[in-house]
DNA sequence: TATAGCAGTATACTTTAGTATACTGCTATC
DNA sequence: GATAGCAGTATACTAAAGTATACTGCTATA
């Protein structure tokens, strides 16, 4: 099951492309990456998240909070304090969306060196 | 280089948050992932793309194909017949997204299997 | 010579996504 | 008793993304 699922989509296109698009929908729009970002390291309450992300508003926060508890990404739990206190965390699904960061990381960072050497000859020139 | 270069982001912040957006944008609005998908499988026409996935305008398509040129995700090959022909295809670091897409079948696939274990005891009262 | 296919572009529009601002009830601290 | 923090919600708005429809110049085929 380790590797190569991809060549073999032409058994099973279908459910092949539902389940890219699942991946796809669980970083969509402009907040998802940050939040499952911020909560791979650990645990954190609303107000923490919030915090911790620069300019979103707690209304798209809590949306999209929803969103991925919806999805089975994230689980929330709340304690009977007062007033309540919320916790948010991956669930075991959600926290193996690292692999999928982890393979993004790699490309970035490849497309980024491949890209500069094509552009140095360039800034060569300007700066020659 | 090859493994676990999450775990070292708090060495390079800026840098990986960056790479993670690039990787992100290349997947970006509704159809980049349906031309990228296509082209996976090999050099295409504009009209062959337009043809494979229903309901693309060519507005969109045109739109899309360009971005990902800007990008250097693909490479658009013009030749001087007439009326022209022109060929679009992955650029070599537009190959490797399908490892990205790779990482995403396998999590997608693996998020359905357990979502379905968590929802069998519903249906089965439901159908009970 | 009319029609269809290629590779798109132009204009106008609708839909969806995201933002701004203000507000809720609750309680601990100043 | 006023203020601040928690965990959000409500209303109104703007901006971005996507759609619909029609059109271009070119040429091979019917």
């Amino acid at each position: 099951m380790a590797a190569a699922t991809l060549k073999n989509i032409q058994k099973c296109p279908t459910s092949y492309v539902l389940a890219i698009q699942d991946t796809l929908n669980a970083f969509q729009g402009k907040w998802k990456m940050p939040i499952i970002g911020t909560l791979l390291f650990g645990k954190k309450r609303f107000k923490e998240i919030e915090r911790e992300i620069p300019k979103i508003t707690p209304r798209m926060l809590s949306q999209e909070l929803k969103d991925l508890e919806m999805n089975g990404i994230i689980s929330r739990t709340v304690y009977a304090t007062s007033p309540v206190t919320v916790e948010y965390e991956l669930t075991k699904s959600g926290k193996q969306l690292s692999k999928v960061v982890e393979a993004m990381l790699e490309w970035g960072l490849q497309h980024r060196r491949a890209n500069m050497l094509e552009l140095l000859p360039i800034l060569q020139t300007k700066t020659a």
